[in-house]
DNA sequence: TAAGATAATGGGTAATAGTGGGGAATTTTC
DNA sequence: GAAAATTCCCCACTATTACCCATTATCTTA
């Protein structure tokens, strides 16, 4: 049973292999739309892991990415910064995608990852340092907790 | 699996050799689309590195130039720049291009070069440079930064 | 709980991609 | 017009990738 279509939910232990290829889990593959071909698109997220998009979610940051003119300074380095991370892959007949080293290593990944599913994306995590990134958060932030809860209703 | 044609994501680190010849990745000249004819304009980045642009897309930037010429200063000057030192390269059976030694010696390339996909270009960088500059833009402009982040990705 | 179906993992191999260099053809220079 | 230089096209070697198959683990259903 899939939810929307390209939304992810739950989490998953699975592991990379020495090749750098990880398994998207059956429920995922399953909840891609027909026009995303097979393929995601691996990127740096904003904390230490990997970001994975449904090619077509990409496109909408990709268009965006082009309204930018490259006579800003800043803007080329916008562009530079998430462009140069980012890549489509289309999974095997295993349901495995590639990852790429510098990726790999950005996100400390090991053989052990979890995945985690985050409603518009997928993250690939070292299991360790999620866990980390967890304690420190409940810690720091319970006021911007509060502020979300009036953006948000669950 | 290629994204949208004429448009380039991700990094790779390649070599350029006696002759002047760079490798265009073969993503990269998969995702060209036919009536660009095999052929790329490299041209004077904006920072200190190549510009790598489709064949079409570059003549769009012609006319925007010619749009521009009643327009003052600042993008008549940047795109005269460019302009100037602007030439076509079709790339040959092994898939590589010729880089003009006057745009070798404007980006300090060397052996090793690290070729970066911008979306509607590409960018050819001696690493070390593009290393310099990455630490540079950094320090410089969190805010703006922080704000185009909000605003495009997802 | 047993049996079949589905899913995850590991690895071999053929095909593709990247690199280096030779030599013919063309252009430049004296 | 000949020599030198440059450009272009091609071939060969090496590295990497993508694809396929086999095995093991897990889930589902009767």
């Amino acid at each position: 049973m899939t939810l929307s279509p390209n939304t992810f939910t739950g989490e998953y232990s699975y592991s990379l292999d020495s090749k750098g290829r990880v398994n998207i889990p059956a429920r995922y593959r399953q909840a891609l739309s027909n026009d995303n071909k097979n393929t995601f698109i691996t990127t740096r997220g904003q904390d230490a892991c990997v970001w994975v998009y449904p090619m077509i979610e990409w496109k909408k940051i990709e268009s965006e990415l082009r309204k930018l003119s490259s006579v800003s300074g800043t803007h080329r380095t916008f562009i530079r910064q998430i462009s140069r991370s980012a890549s489509p892959s289309t999974y095997d007949k295993q349901g495995r995608i590639k990852i790429n080293p510098s990726l790999i290593s950005y996100a400390g990944l090991e053989k052990d990852v979890l995945i985690v599913g985050v409603v518009n994306k997928i993250e690939i995590w070292n299991p360790e340092i999620e866990a980390e990134v967890y304690k420190k958060n409940m810690e720091l932030d319970p006021n911007e907790f509060n502020e979300l809860s009036t953006k948000i209703v669950i």
